[in-house]
DNA sequence: CGGGACGTTGACCTGGATCAAAAATTGTGG
DNA sequence: CCACAATTTTTGATCCAGGTCAACGTCCCG
């Protein structure tokens, strides 16, 4: 299994310190490892916390709690993601980070990683990056919220987790596992459950994609990339990941 | 007149480090300096593009332009701000960021800047620092999109905006210079301008604020911070910046 | 085999969009 | 300083995407 999402969309000049900074990290955090409950909280919400994380298998989201039971799953982190890099600059953050399912997660120290990162200007680089890349499905995701409506947030959504499983091969062809409740996937588009619902019944009736038991069944790429088209942005709509059916 | 929006949220123990880097990146770029009218694209989206920006007076906006015209802003930039540094290694990037006023900024190139962040580590600490800054930022706008409703999203921008350019000295008391359109608050907030222009007389017409000729009147403090409430993370509701009259 | 998630569906409501048009403001050249 | 055009603000009337409420079905697990 490859040990991280990629460098979409990187500068060449840069990869080689990439690699050696990602293989550095991985390195330093091997001989770590913890398991959490679907449910748990990675990190809690307010809180000072010390380690950065390598997810091995399972997902997790960043998730904001608003005072009267609103939710938000502001990011979704799969496996070869790091999270909490934010975490070794800043005291305490809003958000929790929680297990989608269960999560196993290599660790390491904040204070340690600062330290390697302080003396290898590769591993500086490859967290960087990682802050980077962070963002930049943020600005997606601001656009999808701001601008996208329910059909084309939906649409977006698959197609993304789509691309991020295939670059870790977690999903190959038509197929993947969606381990998010309705409930979930809502509270990350900034809808409803039952809004949720109807949009995957209209997506399976005209023949889009069908979600049984948590396995999303792609009927037509086509489709779905016509849906979501408004929303993706330059790269993604030349990407490989996106686009091969 | 300060020189950055402030480190919220560090960790203590890396502060000085940042000022270091802060200083020695604001050294590097001094020499330099560019104007740029209101409109004009600081940098394009989809083009590679080789500096990095601090914007020195003026507000600038990164946006996201979609093929069928809608549009949304997705960050403000306001002075003090480091703007394109993702572009430091992404080789290129899908938003363009455009002046909502005339903007002065200086400016270094890229590589140049990698050069200093690979020898110097206190300036890759602040670039990192910067991208973590707008990270949580983004955060937080995707909590509103997401969930908050159209008072809830433009009390939250008032009292950010304020915040943020108190820090910078650009806002005192009650009242701040706010050179947005509606139309660009709407494309801001995810709203309509119609709807936009619905909401501030409806904040007008309670006692909220006012908004004339482009400047910000806050008449309740307290009735802006309990509209917004439900948005502003932990430690937005603790700022002295968020909190002061 | 019973109870608690989770998914599904229908009936109805509402926040914000859309459409259209007028008023106010800002900028521009003479 | 004024006239005129362009941009921005404001308001009203109407519509609809998605929310709310309520109920029922289904799956799983102890």
């Amino acid at each position: 299994m490859p040990t991280s999402t990629g460098y979409p969309l990187h500068r060449s000049e840069i990869y080689d310190e990439l690699e050696r900074g990602d293989l550095n990290i991985l390195r330093a955090m091997l001989p770590s490892e913890r398991l959490f409950d679907r449910g748990e909280s990675i990190l809690i919400g307010g809180e000072p916390h010390d380690y950065v994380y390598r997810i091995r298998t399972g997902w997790a989201a960043r998730v904001r709690h608003i005072e009267d039971g609103r939710r938000q799953l502001i990011t979704i982190f799969l496996p070869g993601d790091l999270c909490a890099v934010k975490c070794l600059l800043m005291n305490r953050q809003p958000d929790a980070i929680e297990c989608v399912t269960p999560v196993t997660a290599h660790f390491i120290q904040q204070a340690e990683l600062r330290t390697l990162a302080r003396l290898d200007p590769d591993v500086a680089l490859r967290l960087m990056f990682q802050l980077g890349e962070d963002e930049r499905r943020l600005h997606n995701w601001v656009a999808v919220l701001g601008r996208g409506d329910a059909d084309e947030a939906m649409a977006t959504l698959m197609l993304d987790l789509r691309a991020r499983l295939r670059l870790v091969g977690l999903a190959n062809g038509n197929t993947f596992k969606l381990p998010m409740t309705q409930q979930q996937i809502g509270e990350h588009l900034g809808l409803t459950v039952v809004h949720v619902n109807r949009v995957l019944r209209r997506f399976r009736e005209s023949g889009v994609l069908t979600v049984t038991k948590s396995i999303v069944t792609v009927h037509s790429s086509q489709k779905l990339r016509q849906l979501a088209s408004p929303m993706l942005d330059v790269f993604e709509k030349t990407s490989p990941a996106y686009n091969s059916d």
